[in-house]
DNA sequence: CGGGGAATTGAATACGTTCAAAGGCCGTGG
DNA sequence: CCACGGCCTTTGAACGTATTCAATTCCCCG
């Protein structure tokens, strides 16, 4: 299923739990105080479940190769998907607060996370002073964040637009070596991105074929590498 | 311009930043401290900001009363709404991690807001030990809220469910006497409301026409008495 | 090589947009 | 107190874009 190797993790600089990670991993600790509390690139399968809405939360994970997909299903089973995840971002944040799950978060290819536990959230902060401080902040990035998929999403009113913007995100989004070479790899399916993009998935087709025809992109299957930037953010509105 | 009167603040007790202020307010510290940290029912008048994009962060806030809107505006200067503050909810979020305001928040009509500064947040958390812990949560609370947004917002593709789940979503966070009558009062002007809903001010007209027709709403300019609410629900998916 | 699901393409329809005009609300000034 | 003017809101008709439903092609895996 994933085309991609799930061992090419993205790098601990690149990822948003950094900051809380290194005060842990770094600090004067024992080996197994620093195992406690860090769960390092745990691998799971496509299509798995890293957690459920109504799971209770155990932890929260910083996505560190493939791609997850948070779904948000209403009472009549809609399922609405309300983001992807990359290397390197966040997961679980949502559910700090509530103790419970609010949205699955699924595997689209193979996947690894690192893992931050919840549970004893009062400890860890007694044995690494800036934990808490850290994940303030984190948190309120998290919110800037999402406040700005939003602005992105709201702001952009037909396919062209959507979809430009969409590509851009994904390639800022993929701090790897294939996004020097303006590629992304979209290993969701276009039925995901659009649901995510609140559009039926023949115009989503019709979009890239059209992108495709004006010499914006090259698309090759999930693979899609970016020809005309500049006309992209055109596109985009931006 | 303001029709309520600014004078019915929000209780405490419906207020997001309670958990906050209360272990402040309520714990053993002089008068001279608790001032210190709380800048409690500051007014400011309609139109005017309580911040700006640039800004930089001094506090985290609640709004007490009035509406607030928050808008972001890419480099063309297109202004896009993301989102309403009603009283008992938070202002300022995504501002804490980048020490700098991403949004424009203006006052829509003549508002109260507290403040919690910021900027001795660890002088604050030596003071009140369970502030940063409190912080955590009511910032993953915010994520919630952000992701429930995206997803009501995205889920919806039509003007009709759109303006129906933002009717109920206005109905259920306004906690106040005039919610119980089933009544909203929409502060923001029409423009404001279409652009958040990313339709046409004409179409939310027309929409607002058709659900008057309905006997679903009664509209009287900027109050909205729900008349069907049964039916509310099912044009708007939920 | 064949089967099945995913993705794409095609034509008719429905819905929101656009541009234009009329109506209503509110503060100002006579 | 009423009249005027400006702005916000609503209504109307033609148009454009996304949707719908159907058929075809492509891709992957057995």
């Amino acid at each position: 299923m994933a085309k991609k190797d799930s061992n090419s993790h993205i790098a601990c600089e690149h990822c948003v739990l950094d900051n809380i990670c290194k005060p842990i991993a770094v600090g004067e600790h024992s080996f197994d105080q620093i195992n406690n509390i860090l769960d390092r690139r745990q691998p799971l399968l496509a299509g798995e479940h890293l957690y459920k809405k109504g799971d209770s939360l155990s932890s929260i994970y910083a996505l560190t190769s493939g791609t997850v997909k948070l779904i948000q299903s209403n009472r009549k089973g809609n399922e609405q998907v309300v983001g992807f995840r990359f290397p390197g971002e966040l997961l679980g944040d949502e559910a700090i607060s509530s103790k419970t799950h609010l949205l699955n978060a699924m595997a689209v290819d193979d996947i690894s996370v690192c893992k931050i536990p919840m549970k004893g959230l009062d400890d860890i902060a007694k044995i690494v002073p800036a934990f808490q401080r850290n994940l303030i902040e984190l948190l309120s990035h998290q919110c800037n964040t999402l406040h700005q998929q939003f602005a992105s999403y709201a702001a952009r009113n037909n396919a062209d637009e959507r979809l430009a913007a969409f590509i851009l995100n994904v390639l800022n989004r993929s701090k790897n070596e294939i996004s020097q070479a303006h590629e992304i790899f979209l290993a969701m399916s276009r039925d995901d991105i659009a649901n995510y993009l609140g559009l039926r998935r023949e115009t989503l087709s019709r979009t890239l074929s059209k992108f495709q025809k004006m010499n914006i992109i090259n698309r090759q299957n999930k693979a899609l590498e970016i020809i005309d930037l500049d006309h992209l953010r055109i596109l985009a509105n931006d």
